[in-house]
RNA sequence: GUGGAUGUAGCUCAGUGGUAGAGCCCCGGAUUGUGGCUCCGGUGGUCGUGGGUUCGAUCCCCAUCAUCCACCCCA
């Protein structure tokens, strides 16, 4: 019915009404939750210079080959909506000196856009919050971001949810060599690849072993570990790691497929996982990429960070009726005047309620209607007290106080006693 | 990019080769200045779009678009 007219962009969705109060609710956790960890905010443009990504992302990732939203700009740049937020913070991190000698713990939020085919849990615009860290090249702070998504998930119920994924990817020298061995054990057994696995052989033979295919979990399970291969540092500073979650009692599964789609990626990569989303199972994902910043021009500098998805948390949160009932709290007063005249003068009072009673929720009812109607949009409101003013109140400077949620007689109260009155009513609620 | 399912009222859905229905929502009335429950009435659809078959298509056929799910990939 609406194919003629202009409609949404596939795969881009409207935030409707009904679902900003959860939203905002897990907003507000985030938030707080970086405050209290000592996070500070940044935010980077939505639009980034095409080379950014490919030169960080990897050149042949299929998020650059075929999934971003890339255009020529006016003067003839290529530009691309980001498809993930670490480069352009990696950028601008650099751009303006705060990775001189420093160490920094970011956070950010925000759209990001890939063309994919949108199902469940993945869309062409999406939003992530992400967490970048620089300058620290220990395990302990590759602890304190897994700690800090633990929390997270105690606070909105999902930690017996979830589980933790853990994996090294060793040095880039480590992987490369890895990835010789790889190849070679690849080769041996290439007639057991399937058509996905061919492909990959030639881009990113890591990723076979993550194939989901059974005719090749035999063959995969005797391919080399990367963590059989391993470099000395990159198994010290992972055992570091898991020693600390061990004492902080935070469980994980180490898995030795799981290798990340981007390039950056090396020693400590991590996937918070649900079994509840169906295929887009990952909600939360990271790891370090100390080469990146270095690749990118800059000065060799630790990094670590992560993303999580904010669409597939929330539908996580509803799909297990996580959802808090008072996410969108309810009106307290519907105020409303029987005509024009009492509707003026609703108007005038509701500013002069909003002045004295600041944490008061109130509504003033606007487009006229019987006295009647108005009183079931009092109800319909949620409010739990209506407010009520007619020619007989306004002659003699009172108001009708009526409980909507209540067996409670409704009263007469004068104007001026009328903020006294609320503040005692809305204390008790 | 590949495969499957689905498109009928604002929402959830029935339905039939002869120009469409329910529930919810919304509006009005039963109540003169009083909501919820009940009852009565009403608004609202070129049946996703285009083409074909037919005397006639919302129904059958083709195409297309959209949505959903899965593959791929990823948060």
């Amino acid at each position: 019915m609406l194919s003629k007219k202009i409609q949404a962009i596939r795969g881009m969705n409207d935030l409707l009404p009904g679902q900003s109060a959860l939203w905002q609710y897990f907003e507000s956790h985030v938030r707080t939750l970086m405050q209290r960890y000592g996070y500070d905010e940044i935010r980077t443009p939505i639009v980034e210079q095409t080379a950014l990504f490919a030169r960080s992302i990897g050149e042949v990732t299929d998020i650059v080959e075929k999934e971003m939203y890339t255009f020529e700009d006016r003067n003839g740049d290529s530009l691309s909506l980001r498809p993930e937020g670490t480069a352009g913070c990696v950028r601008a991190t650099m751009e303006h000196g705060l990775l001189h000698n420093q160490i920094q713990r970011l956070w950010y939020q925000g759209p990001m856009f890939r063309h994919e085919r949108p199902q469940k849990g993945r869309y062409r615009q999406f939003h992530q919050v992400g967490v970048e860290t620089y300058g620290l090249e220990g395990p302990d702070i590759d602890a304190e971001l897994i700690l800090l998504t633990a929390r997270l998930w105690k606070q909105l119920g999902l930690f017996e949810h979830v589980t933790l994924e853990l994996n090294s990817l060793g040095s880039s020298e480590a992987r490369a060599a890895y990835r010789d061995i790889l190849v070679a054990y690849f080769e041996q057994h290439y007639e057991v690849l399937d058509e996905d696995s061919r492909r990959r052989f030639s881009t990113n033979p890591l990723r076979i072993l993550d194939s989901k295919n059974p005719d090749m979990a035999p063959m995969l399970a005797e391919a080399p570990q990367l963590l059989d291969h391993l470099d000395e540092a990159s198994r010290d500073h992972f055992e570091r790691l898991t020693a600390i979650l061990e004492m902080a009692g935070i469980e994980y599964r180490i898995n030795p497929r799981l290798v990340r789609g981007l390039d950056y990626y090396s020693r400590t990569v991590f996937e918070w996982t649900t079994t509840a989303l169906g295929s887009q199972g990952t909600v939360c994902a990271g790891g370090r990429y100390d080469a990146l910043v270095e690749q990118l021009g800059g000065k060799p500098t630790s990094a670590v960070g992560f993303a999580m998805g904010v669409e597939r948390l929330i539908l996580l949160l509803e799909t297990l009726e996580l959802v808090p009932q008072d996410a969108t709290p309810p009106l307290d007063v519907y105020l409303l005047g029987m005509d024009e005249t009492a509707t003026r003068a609703a108007l005038l009072l509701g500013e002069r309620l909003r002045d004295r009673l600041p944490a008061c929720r109130l509504q003033v009812h606007c487009g006229g209607g019987s006295f009647k109607s108005q009183i079931k949009k009092a109800d319909k409101s949620g409010a739990r007290l209506a407010l009520l003013l007619g020619e007989d109140e306004l002659t003699h400077d009172q108001i009708t106080l009526k409980f909507l949620r209540e067996e409670r007689e409704q009263q007469r109260v004068a104007q001026s006693e009328l903020v006294e009155t609320l503040e005692h009513l809305l204390a008790d609620a």
